[in-house]
DNA sequence: CGCATACTTTACGTTAACGTAAACTTCCCC
DNA sequence: GGGGAAGTTTACGTTAACGTAAAGTATGCG
């Protein structure tokens, strides 16, 4: 019992909350290469995944370029030692990246709880206009 | 002794790594608003910080109608109760959506461990090529 | 004074990441 | 067999966020 499971194009579409054009155009970008059933576009669960780490990327603001490099990291292609080396270099370049976003998450996330508490006394003090 | 600092847009854009051209956008997005001495634009404190802020927004993937949304929130401008509560609101989506980003990060990190464990291996595999 | 340096405005150009529209094929269903 | 739903190709359009170039002004300096 092989899992053997396809998706269509729509089946993603819905399920990642994207428009088709988009899966086509990544496509397009050489991110993803579906098989074809006569004209039909079949996608394999790699290429599903593909997708997810797309929009995770997405979500951290990176380009389809960065996020091609970073699925490209995935799988090492064998390489001689310097291309490893220079593999490594970029792992760690991403790595203090992601570091700086967290920092920058926490600062933010600090500055909303701020905000928050701004309003919340400002609500009270709309239900109390005196010191009663 | 007032700080009295003030800054030029040449200043400014050599701190933060951005050209003067950048500078002069965000005005025109009116997202800050210099002084002018003559013709000169003459940068405030309060401009810096602006600038930080949005270039934070960037590390972060945001649009600069985030940002500015984002800037606006630290200054809840005396308003109304359905205005302070669409506030928190906004505010509460922000949050979510940080999360959303750290989650990103840790499996995005974790990857990038694995990744580069991977080439550590292959990278030791190349020193001996066989059992010895 | 002449020149460099830093500033200014105006305006057209560029890139990424799709949106949108038109015109077609395939398949299923009643 | 006429439609409707989902797929396809081709191609031009759009938006954000600046880049880039031209042409002018102000200021210090040797």
């Amino acid at each position: 019992m092989s899992k053997k499971q396809t998706y269509s194009i729509g089946e993603l579409a819905r399920e990642f909350d994207v428009t088709t054009r988009t899966i086509r155009f990544y496509e397009d970008q050489n991110l993803v290469n579906p098989a074809r059933r006569g004209q039909t576009r079949v996608y394999s669960p790699a290429d599903r995944v593909t997708l997810k780490l797309i929009l995770r990327g997405k979500r951290l603001g990176f380009s389809l370029a960065e996020s091609r490099e970073l699925i490209q990291m995935y799988q090492p292609s064998g390489d001689n030692r310097n291309q490893l080396l220079a593999l490594q270099d970029k792992i760690q370049q991403r790595r203090e990246q992601l570091n700086q976003q967290l920092r920058d998450i926490q600062a933010l996330q600090q500055e909303l709880d701020d905000a928050d508490q701004r309003c919340e006394d400002a609500l009270t003090a709309l239900e109390k206009p005196d010191h009663v």
